[in-house]
DNA sequence: TTAACTAGCTTGTCTAGTCGTGTAGGCGTG
DNA sequence: CACGCCTACACGACTAGACAAGCTAGTTAA
C-alpha cells in the first residue's frame, strides 16, 4: 500500500476529511497517478482503524471533487487530466456546411481527436414550455425531437437534443435519423431558412443521475448546459439544441466585437 | 409535511434514489420554492420507513446537484433560484461606459438586483506564464493585478482578477482603488486603446477550498470560469480577466452571427 | 427588563455490522 | 486449449443505533 499519514486526533478536522485530505496529497504529488487504483476500503479501515463508512465518506469527498472514479467490483481508481477542447465560435460557419460537416465533427478534425455520434432518436412530440418560449410558439405545438450522443476518442462528452418547428422539418432529412452532408442546419438552409444568427445560454450544474449514465460521469462530477436557438434571416427561430457536455472536456470560446 | 410519493420496492431504482427523484419533483413542480425547508431527516425516516443513513443519501444526492444547502442545526434548505440570470453580449457596449458604468452594475441595473463590490485589492507583479501568453507579452513581465469580488443582493457570486500590462496602466487611474466612470475599460480607451473585441473563455469545475470560501459555496456546488480578454484596435491584447463565479448564479449569454 | 439557562429540535459524524452484485483469477473438466 | 465454475475480493446499498454540535424558543433567575 502506499505511504499515507495516520489519523491526528488532536486535528480539528474530522477523520473523514484528514483520509479525503491524505489521498488528495498523494494524488497531487503524484504518488498515486491517472488510472491507478487507490487502496481498497477495507485496506484503509485497516490503516486509520476506522469504520467503513468512514472511509466511504472521505473517498466521496474526493468522488464529489472530480479526483477518483469508483468502478463496481474493481476498485477506485484516479481519473486521467482532462482532455481539453475549445470550441470557438465559428464553429457553425457556412463554410463548414457546404463543405457538408456537421459542427461537431469540423470541429474533431481541427482539434484532431476521434468524433463520433451514436444513439440517435428522432420523433415528433408536443414541445414543453421553455422551448416553445424560445421557438417563439405555443407550448404543445408539434415539434421534430432529435436526440444524440457525441463521443470524442470513444468516451461520451455531451448529449444534444434538439427541436424544430415541424412545419419546418417535414419533408426534409430532418425527420430521418442521417441527415445527410452538413447536418440539420444545412437542411434547414436548404428549406428556405438561411440562418442569420445563434443565442447560446451557457450555464453550469450538476448532473442528474441519468445524465451522469450518458456521460458516463462519476458523482460530483459537473456539466456544462448550453442551449442554443438558431435564427433566419427573417429573425424567426427555427432551432432549440439543449445540449449537456461533460464539464471536463470542454472549454468553449466566444469571440465578439467591443461595439 | 408536503405530499410525497412512497417507495415503490418492485421500481429498479435505489431506495435512496426514488426518495432523491421524490423531492426533486416536488422542487421541479413548486410544491417547494426556494428557501423552503425540506422535511426533516426524522420526518422522512418516519414517512419512508428506512433508516436515516440512506435518507442522508438521498439528501447527499440533491445537495451535489446544488438543489438544496444543509444548515447545520436548521434543517436543509432548497436553494433560491439564478440570481444574476445573464450577462449578454452587449454587457460591455461603450455606451454603457460613456454613461458611466461598469459592467457588471449596468447589468445589476438591468436585471433588477443590488450589486456591490468589496475585497479590491491592487498591486503590481510580475505575470504568470498563462495569462503572459494570451497578453503576448513574456511571463514575468510586469502587470498591475486587480482582485475583487461582486456581491448581488448581499451575497458574494464571483471573484474577478484583471492583469494590465503595466505600461498601460500606469499613470492611470487603474492603479488606484476606484478606477473612476465606466472602470477599467473607459480608462483604456481614454490611455489610447480603444477596444475592438474581446475573446471569453468559459469552462466549469469544481472550487478549490480557497474558492469556496470566496463565494461561500457549499460542498459539491460547482463554478463557472471565464478568462475573457481584451483587445483593443491595433488588435493588442490590453486586459486579461479572470473570473469565477458560482454556477448556481449565472446563465451567460452569447449572440453571435452565423456567417 | 434583560440575561442566562435549558429542552428539544436540527444536521454532522461515526460505529459495526448485513446483504447484494460486479470483477478477476485459479482450477478443473471436456 | 477453451470453456465454465468457484471463490476471494471489490464497491453499492442499507440497517440501527451512538454521540456531538448548532439553532430556536421558551422559561427562569438576576
Amino acid at each position: 500500500m502506499i505511504q499515507l499519514d495516520q489519523l491526528d486526533r488532536s486535528d480539528d478536522r474530522s477523520p473523514y476529511l484528514q483520509i479525503a485530505a491524505a489521498l488528495r496529497e498523494a494524488i497531487n504529488v503524484g504518488r498515486l497517478g491517472p488510472g491507478d487504483r487507490l487502496p481498497s476500503e477495507s485496506e484503509l479501515t485497516g490503516f486509520y482503524g476506522v469504520a467503513r463508512m468512514t472511509v466511504r465518506q472521505a473517498i466521496q469527498e474526493l468522488k464529489t471533487e472530480g479526483l477518483v472514479m469508483a468502478e463496481h467490483g474493481r476498485g477506485v481508481f484516479v481519473r486521467s487530466a482532462p482532455v481539453v477542447r475549445r470550441l470557438a465560435s465559428e464553429r457553425f460557419a457556412r463554410q463548414h456546411r457546404d463543405r457538408g460537416k456537421a459542427a461537431f465533427l469540423a470541429e474533431a478534425e481541427k482539434v484532431g481527436y476521434q468524433a463520433g455520434v451514436d444513439s440517435i432518436r428522432v420523433h415528433e412530440a408536443p414541445v414543453a414550455a421553455d422551448v416553445a418560449e424560445r421557438l417563439g410558439i405555443k407550448a404543445g405545438d408539434p415539434v421534430v425531437v432529435r436526440e444524440r450522443r457525441y463521443l470524442a476518442n470513444g468516451e461520451p462528452v455531451e448529449t444534444a437534443t434538439s427541436y424544430i418547428p415541424a412545419e419546418f422539418a417535414r419533408g426534409t432529412a430532418i425527420t430521418e435519423n442521417d441527415t445527410g452532408p452538413g447536418g440539420i442546419y444545412a437542411r434547414l438552409e436548404e428549406a428556405g431558412h438561411p440562418l442569420a444568427r445563434f443565442v447560446e445560454e451557457v450555464a453550469a450544474r450538476m448532473p442528474t443521475p441519468a445524465e451522469r449514465r450518458a456521460l458516463q460521469l462519476g458523482p460530483g462530477v459537473p456539466v456544462l448546459t448550453v442551449v442554443r436557438t438558431a435564427f433566419d434571416e427573417q429573425g424567426v427561430a427555427v432551432e432549440v439544441c439543449d445540449t449537456v457536455k461533460a464539464a471536463y472536456a470542454y472549454v468553449l470560446e466566444y469571440d465578439f466585437p467591443a461595439r
